[in-house]
DNA sequence: AACAAGTTCAACCGCGTTGCG
DNA sequence: GCGCAACGCGGTTGAACTTGT
């Protein structure tokens, strides 16, 4: 008896695309009752759906505090830093992200970044694609963000990072950690003291935020400085970059050494070389990532 | 305007992990 | 320790939408 009762809930069982009463039966369910049992909610709130479905719908879509629209530069800096510290783990990668989720992440990385990374005939998990978006990508992010904070007056976009978790915000500079000045003579503009691990540099696969320690500020500034900082420590502790030297897409990177089964270092030159090619045909030096991605159709 | 090709993203699926009796 | 159910995660799919011809 009980059995062909089950049967009958899951012939009944919905898939697709949820409707508008459906979301508003699950958000009044939730208000009333609560996350969590989602095989008990679906079946107690009348939803003919899977406590699965049930879950995924709120988590992706219905949860009040999910955030909509493009993904920011700030953002997706810090998905691919992240990424190219923990790989595939999408759901650790959101939980630094407020407001996004990991499908959303998941999304952006597929739809995006991998397709790049195909174009490029460059494996997405290999260490050259992580060099290649530092190369190229994060100093057009940094540009980006740059613009977006000098249009803004006085603002600066923060990355912050407390207790192993990012927040996004934006605040007044005074509020912020100083940024260190700029180191004007050596080039690149780096300046790093006091460097909690001497064996690896900002130029390395240890960039910045792979580098930060915990309770620490990836601060971009509306003057094009990038720095980090660790509150609990003293400002010698900041590494800073001037964002003109990232700019060029040209600072030196300490390029591992290639690996066996990696992709030969001419190849990886020629789709590097290619790629500026297209970036030239379209006569722009200031394109944003969604340029590039239509460069490279 | 019509169709094809490409893109996006919500939703599903399978599998691993966790918690509980 | 074992079996089961629930949950969470990452990979994949496909419908809806956009762009190009």
């Amino acid at each position: 008896m009980a059995s062909s009762c089950n049967m009958n809930f899951l012939d009944e069982l919905r898939r697709g695309p949820w409707t508008l009463e459906e979301d508003n039966l699950l958000i009044n369910y939730i208000t009333c009752h609560g996350e969590g049992h989602w095989n008990a909610l679906a079946k107690s709130s009348g939803l003919k759906r899977t406590g699965k479905s049930c879950r995924l719908r709120w988590l992706n879509y219905l949860k009040p505090d999910i955030k909509r629209g493009n993904l920011t530069p700030q953002e997706q800096i810090l998905i691919l830093e992240l990424h190219s510290k923990w790989g595939n783990r999408w759901s650790k990668i959101a939980r630094h992200l407020p407001g996004r989720t990991d499908n959303e992440i998941k999304n952006y990385w597929r739809t995006k970044v991998q397709k790049q990374a195909c174009h490029l005939k460059i494996d997405s998990n290999s260490k050259r694609f992580v060099e290649t978006l530092r190369r190229f990508w994060m100093p057009r992010l940094l540009e980006q963000v740059e613009q977006n904070s000098s249009s803004s007056s006085s603002s600066s976009s923060t990355l912050t990072m407390e207790t192993d978790q990012y927040y996004l915000s934006t605040s007044p500079q005074t509020e912020q950690t100083p940024i260190m000045p700029s180191s004007s003579s050596s080039s690149p503009k780096l300046s790093q003291t006091e460097n909690p691990n001497p064996s690896s540099s900002i130029y390395s696969s240890d960039y910045i935020p792979t580098v930060m320690p915990e309770n620490s500020n990836l601060q971009i500034s509306s003057n094009g400085d990038i720095a980090y900082y660790n509150p609990s420590l003293q400002y010698n502790d900041c590494y800073h970059v001037n964002i003109s030297d990232l700019d060029m897409g040209f600072i030196h990177l300490d390029m591992p050494a290639v690996e066996a089964g990696d992709i030969s270092a001419p190849v990886f030159q020629l789709a590097e070389a290619d790629w500026m090619k297209d970036i030239d045909d379209v006569g722009s030096t200031s394109w944003n990532m969604d340029e590039l991605w239509r460069f490279k159709k």
